[in-house]
DNA sequence: CCTTTACCCATAAAATTCCATATAATACCA
DNA sequence: TGGTATTATATGGAATTTTATGGGTAAAGG
């Protein structure tokens, strides 16, 4: 399975391109094919990066609801409509679609966050600035993961 | 399991390579790759240091959250983003994060703390504190530990 | 056509590998 | 057991490779 780790900040260029982190390239080594699914978050301004294989698994979930029901349709219009696969070039670049490069409000630099099966993509300010918001929940989220723990014994 | 005991002190060169201590390795040797996953403590002026085996396994507790969850955006981020992982090399050194150097504030040393299934990367002085500290918890760390005994068995 | 997209090449900077050596630890042997 | 040879470890620097990134050009598509 896929583990994106670490973080990383590129520049992109005229042509929308930014070079995928060489880490995050290895990672994709053993994937069927070179292709990056990427959508954006509702209600924040970061992007959800999948490799093509992974995205297609956590895909099956929404699948797996009725498929007429309501909550499907929903969800595969904010999650599924809105995935843009993007390939990466023999450079190791990939071309950020138009829209979601506009969400972020980016100014000529790309941050890449590994967070486990997929990756984010973020305005680099705007990650620092969360990663403050985040200091405030970090003593109560690891409670939790240890009480998980411990639950697993 | 990897066991990482004692505790060694080396020096840290111009390009931030630092020798890993030789039993460290030996103790990595059986693992799948030669790679070690740092990351800083919060608010605490040390790194973490496990090996990549066992740092995915770690890892695997976040996972297990919901994948678009609030918790595990957050823990993934300010766990698995910040961390780093370095491979040893051919000569047993590995280069050590800038960002994560220096936030120890190092002076060409820097001081290795085995510390069971992972080690600790240390400022010299810095553990010499921590170790004052740490000795008025003792009789008390002990009384803990005595107790937790008494219901294993 | 003209614009966008995919390829290809060039290069500077950064990261990694390779080699060389001093020192410390260990093994060997008289 | 003392002394010496051998090996392993830590560390400095040079050489090589990888990465990121800019620009050009051909192909594709509207």
């Amino acid at each position: 399975m896929t583990t994106f780790l670490s973080s990383y900040t590129n520049s992109i260029d005229k042509k929308s391109r930014v070079s995928v982190p060489a880490s995050f390239r290895a990672e994709l080594a053993n994937c069927s094919r070179q292709t990056i699914v990427i959508y954006k978050a509702v209600n924040e301004n970061f992007l959800y990066a999948w490799s093509y294989d992974d995205f297609l698994e956590f895909a099956q979930k929404i699948k797996k609801l009725p498929a007429l029901s309501k909550q499907r349709q929903r969800l595969s219009r904010t999650i599924l409509a809105a995935a843009k696969p993007v390939q990466i070039d023999a450079d190791g670049r990939m071309v950020l679609p138009e829209a979601q490069a506009n969400a972020l409000n980016l100014n000529g630099k790309v941050m890449f966050a590994g967070q486990g099966e997929y990756f984010t993509i973020w305005n680099p300010e705007e990650f620092e600035k969360q990663a403050e918001d985040d200091m405030a929940f970090y003593d109560n989220d690891i409670e939790v993961l240890n009480q998980q723990e411990e639950l697993e014994w």
